[in-house]
DNA sequence: TCTGGGGTCCTAGGACCC
DNA sequence: TCTGGGGTCCTAGGACCC
């Protein structure tokens, strides 16, 4: 048996944790440049804000029902997710951790895995304030589907047992299942599979042929053979930093200075990993939402020299492939990079030519390192990154850094 | 005015080899 | 007239996830 512990509208949560004003209200929290909204308490559920929809859309709605709009707080969400992550560990040792707001628990030898699973979420709501749901069942497909009977229920907490999966699966709509997203739950409703239950029972040499061997692995995992089986964090392959401009683009020297923060950013997250990359790829685009404007998207990659996670190198390898791919005259809405093919530091084969250049620039980045850990990670920053950064994001409803920062940090009395 | 960001895995097809 | 078969590796693109 396995159990996948989900928190419930996470971002939500965790924004009401520290500010008790937004319970039985209806709140949502926006993604980056406040742009569309991905976390939705049930009030705002109920008055019809999809997962997704753009802000712009639906700021009427939120003015006129009081919706409570908030910016993603990531600093916030983060540590939030690590304090429940450490409560589930203490129940069970052997935990994967899925995303941000999900983890898979392996319950093997657990002989009333409800009952554990109903201590569980009273335990980590008394300890970090955050509601969680529990699903439960031999499989993995199958939990995430127990879990999401559980928080339609109410119940918070459902397990699953062989004999009732028929029924179950029934009420579950074909695009509502793991592993099934918008292209293949079309296909599959061409051919009359609805729901979870008729994919449990197609074919599955027929489902292989639609959606290869990963739609096979959902069939048969619905059926409660346990196809995938819980994983260690491996550690990433690559890592990714872009962002959307707050308003258009038009500049290379603009874009120069944004692609040069992302590549900080990316190689921060990267040297904390203890990774180094193999390559690098930068893109670019213009808005594709604005249909009458010229529109341009690119990309371009390239092997480094050596495998490295020295930021002045990555940094003018990435402007360089920049000015590459740029044209004049786009309004240009994104640009970012991906650091490629990463692997651990301690397999770096050293090379005898470079060595001593090498060990001077450890040096610089390691005293990057230890400034941005001290004094926080705006407190040092190439110049190429620039001052007045007219590019940056909006995200203008932040809420306080509760937890990580010392001063915004609630006060008592 | 205004539409996120960061990942993974699989597959098809091309280049190349013997 | 007539042009194989089997393999690897790489990349781009597509699908999915939260």
């Amino acid at each position: 048996m396995l159990a996948l512990v989900d928190c419930n509208n996470f971002y939500v949560s965790c924004e009401r944790v520290f500010n008790p004003s937004l319970e039985h209200v209806p709140v949502i929290v926006l993604s980056n440049n406040d742009g569309c909204a991905v976390a939705r308490s049930n009030e705002a559920k109920e008055l019809g804000i999809r997962m997704g929809a753009p802000f712009f859309q639906i700021r009427e709605l939120c003015h006129r029902q009081g919706v409570r709009v908030f910016s993603s707080n990531y600093e916030l969400y983060g540590d939030m997710s690590r304090r429940v992550t450490s409560v589930l560990r203490r129940f069970a040792p052997q935990l994967e951790v899925y995303s941000i707001d999900e983890s898979f628990l392996d319950l093997e030898g657990i002989d009333e895995p409800t009952s554990l699973a109903q201590d569980l979420r009273e335990t980590v709501y008394k300890w970090t304030g955050i509601p969680v749901s529990i699903g439960i069942a031999s499989s993995k497909t199958l939990a995430k589907a127990a879990n999401r009977l559980a928080k339609k229920d109410g119940t918070g907490c459902r397990q699953l047992l062989a004999d009732q999966c028929d029924n179950a699966l029934a009420s579950i709509k074909i695009e509502d299942v793991w592993g099934v997203g918008r292209q293949l739950g079309r296909r599959l409703r061409q051919i009359r599979i609805l729901t979870a239950r008729d994919l449990a029972k197609a074919s599955p040499s027929k489902i292989r042929r639609i959606g290869g061997v990963n739609l096979e692995r959902t069939l048969r995992e619905l059926n409660g053979l346990s196809c995938l089986g819980m994983e260690q964090r491996q550690p990433r392959q690559n890592i990714c930093s872009s962002r959307s401009f707050g308003r258009p683009v038009m500049e290379l020297h603009d874009m120069e200075e944004a692609l040069s923060s992302y590549v900080m950013t990316a190689v921060q997250r990267m040297r904390g990993e203890g990774s180094l990359a193999h390559g690098i790829q930068v893109f670019l685009a213009t808005n594709s939402f604005k249909e009458n404007t010229p529109q341009y998207h690119n990309s371009i990659s390239e092997s480094l020299p050596e495998p490295t996670d020295d930021l002045l190198a990555i940094t003018s390898a990435a402007l360089r492939l920049l000015r590459r791919i740029y044209r004049n005259g786009y309004a240009y809405k994104k640009t970012g990079l991906l650091l490629l093919d990463l692997m651990s530091h301690s397999l770096r084969q050293t090379n005898l030519f470079t060595e001593d250049k090498t060990r001077n620039r450890e040096a610089l980045n390691h005293a990057l390192d230890q400034v941005m850990d001290t004094h926080g990670r705006d407190s040092v920053f190439l110049a190429s990154q620039g001052i007045r950064r007219g590019w940056q994001m909006r995200r203008d409803k932040r809420s306080q850094g509760w937890t990580t920062m010392w001063d915004e940090i609630p006060a008592a009395g």
